[in-house]
DNA sequence: ATATTTAGTGACCACCCAGTCACAAATTCT
DNA sequence: AGAATTTGTGACTGGGTGGTCACTAAATAT
């Protein structure tokens, strides 16, 4: 938790420090990312992080709580009751998600780190409840189709609900390995995560979907 | 490429070597992982690794070659022509995919690592041969099964690939988090990669593979 | 205007790293 | 046997790191 100081702090500032330090940690693993760096590029002592943490691993959670957050929020505002079935929710829900990806591109790329290319000792007891909390929140509304019989109930919960998260992360790779987004070039040239290609991403997307219905839906004996 | 010096060594010092300097950068990325660490695990001086490897990145270099090397013999060793179909034959390239995993649990851990979670810059231009070859090789089996009729054709072949490439890839991660196998513990004990639970083991790959075949086959209008 | 609290500083510490090189030991050649 | 070559050594360099703390500067309260 960040101290009273960085509380206090003004809201500029505040942002600023938050900004800079995430492009670090999205950048680079727990270890690899430098205080150093950090207010090397704002311009202040180093002395004043730690006025404001207890000290890089309490500054890491706090991003990681805070892009969590921004996330939820996104996640949560798309609401089941809204959409006639399961599939155009998910795929509303889905959009959601790009949206957060293309509005906070390092919140985007810093959580991505976190749940998949992280691998610090210092942090690995943090870093489950993220996927944990995705596959949970699927595993509910999968059990849930299955009672309108609208996904196969021969394969075990947990394995569906893991395949659902598991393609939809694969979104971000498939991007990069079949069409060539450069996360890094845009990130740096200030583009959305994903750049112009909204079409192609919008396309892979849709046929993403298209065999995520054909693996889940019940199967004809 | 290794230096004389190294290829004219003592074949045991060589293997224990390799080992030893495997285990290193199988549990951290290129950047945190330690010459220093591997020089004083090994008992030896510092200077020798330099008169077996130009540096870091060449020895770094040399393991990810070897370790492709090795898996590539397991798959290869499988022919598709001794199968009736090619789910079967999926199955049995699976299979010793998972033979490679038990039999390999370093090689395995390093090379996930460097398709997955290395994002050091130094080592980022080399990082996406493993994954392109997988998918270049799986594009080829689609093609020819699309031509037999058994795979759909409404999609295009990269997403296919790309799609079975990241399913085949999930297991690994699916028996960790639904199945709590813990893989650094296996490693630590001297155990296989996936600890003793064949049977979960091949129960999740039997459904993965149930997920595939139905998201793959030809859909009814 | 003075005292007290809060915010900000940066040289410094102890520790880690990859890579070097003058030297020593072992091995091979003559 | 000695000379020549190959292999092995480890203190050292230059650079990086997270974190500290005596100190200054600013803001607030009296």
């Amino acid at each position: 938790m960040p101290k009273e100081t960085f509380i206090n702090l003004d809201p500029q500032k505040q942002a600023r420090f938050l900004e800079v330090a995430l492009e670090e940690f999205a950048n680079s693993d727990f270890q690899t990312a430098s205080i150093t760096r950090i207010v090397k590029e704002l311009g202040i002592a180093k002395g004043s992080v730690y006025q404001y943490f207890e000290d890089k691993l309490d500054l890491w959670l706090h991003l990681k709580s805070h892009c969590e957050q921004v996330k939820r929020s996104y996640i949560v505002s798309v609401r089941r009751e809204d959409y006639p079935d399961f599939w155009t929710y998910y795929e509303a829900v889905y959009a959601n998600g790009l949206h957060f990806d293309l509005e906070n591109p390092r919140c985007s790329q810093f959580l991505y780190r976190v749940g998949f290319k992280e691998s610090s000792p210092q942090v690995l007891p943090y870093l489950n409840s993220w996927k944990d909390q995705g596959t949970a929140m699927l595993s509910r509304w999968i059990a849930a189709e299955q009672a309108n019989g609208t996904i196969r109930t021969d394969l075990p919960v947990p394995i569906l609900a893991h395949f659902m998260f598991t393609m939809g992360l694969s979104v971000a790779s498939l991007m990069h390995d079949i069409y060539g987004v450069d996360f890094d070039r845009n990130l740096a040239e200030g583009k959305p995560l994903f750049g112009l290609e909204n079409e192609a991403l919008q396309a892979a997307v849709r046929d993403l979907i298209q065999l995520l219905k054909a693996a889940l839906k019940p199967q004809a004996l």
